[in-house]
DNA sequence: CATGCAGTTCAAAACGGCTTGAACTATATG
DNA sequence: CATATAGTTCAAGCCGTTTTGAACTGCATG
């Protein structure tokens, strides 16, 4: 443990503001991945720091090595918290919160891309079908046309069969992933 | 052929710039999966237009009928082209072109967001990779740090090939879909 | 209860992507 | 070739999202 502590406080390169090289790309690039999920760019940052670092930060650290202001570090560990990705513990004689990732990340995210994910194509759904019905209501449209909006309509069922597969083979490949690296 | 000329000219409510009620419902509809999927809003407003009305249309009278500027619709009609997703068609005593919508959407749309799919997970396993190469390096990294590095990447793999096997599952599902439509 | 630090909130600024529209090029036609 | 219309380009502006930073709240401590 002696390790942590002397990483933390005094391991070259390991100042606040300045982060190495490779946490840096390490930390963007998962920054990417979050950002292409539909998150914030940030969101995936901060979590990226605390899982490499290993170690609980406060909000100032986080500020301190990722460069960012005070109200957002505040509003990004929010998020994470309440999406259960970040955890918020009270060291022994600490002033302030700290902050450590949740490895059950993908579990995590994931549950939140379903909501997201689902009741936007409900969503879409919900429109075709109104479409249709004031189409079908309308003595102008024709046979055909009703036909290509109920394509439509079963493009989306299809959108959402293919994507409800997708999350059920995601959690299963990554808990398998996650125990190999366990053991 | 004439019902054509009759419905592009003189159907009640299909005059240029006056979408019809449920025409515009699907029409967004179809825009916002497009923008879900990471396009542009009005590249999926473009295409399910043509798509509905089942007739090659000028760019000046999908301008009028989706609102936009002349300068947008030629960039839209451009981007559907060049992914095959729109056919550029002249009519015999046409001055402009006109665009229908191609019906192989699918099977166009999933190859465009393969690539960028792909490509962008294979740049995030090279920073990845890199990051550890440089961690490695360095002889203050700990054991422990490389270890996460390699959780990170193995990660990406699991998300290319989640990737895959959805990609793999959405052809399967809407082709089947497609054929069921023509019979 | 005064002080100081941790943490939150939110209006304003910064940013990035999309759209617009005017200037331009290309093409058909008499 | 002159004219007119179709089509392209791109700088400027618009708009939604994210970030900032200053004011504020909460809380512990002397």
């Amino acid at each position: 443990m002696k390790g942590y502590l002397w990483t933390q406080a005094e391991a070259p390169g390991t100042e606040p503001g300045h982060l190495r090289p490779w946490e840096a790309i390490a930390v963007d690039a998962v920054g990417n991945v979050i950002e292409f999920w539909g998150f914030k760019r940030n969101q995936g940052r901060v979590w990226a720091l605390l899982y490499l670092r290993d170690v609980a930060l406060t909000a100032a650290e986080i500020e301190a090595e990722l460069s960012l202001s005070k109200g957002g570090v505040s509003m990004l560990l929010k998020d994470l918290e309440r999406w259960g990705v970040a955890l918020r513990v009270r060291g022994p004689q600490d002033a302030a919160w700290r902050y450590e990732a949740e490895t059950e990340l993908l579990k995590m995210a994931r549950r939140v891309v379903e909501e997201r994910e689902f009741s936007f194509i409900e969503r879409v759904r919900a429109d075709l079908q109104e479409a249709r019905r004031l189409a079908e209501a309308d003595p102008h449209t024709s046979r055909a046309m009703v036909q290509r909006l109920l394509k439509m309509e079963a493009l989306a069922d299809a959108m959402e069969k293919a994507l409800k597969l997708f999350l059920r083979t995601s959690r299963l490949d990554v808990t398998h992933l996650f125990e190999v690296f366990r053991g």
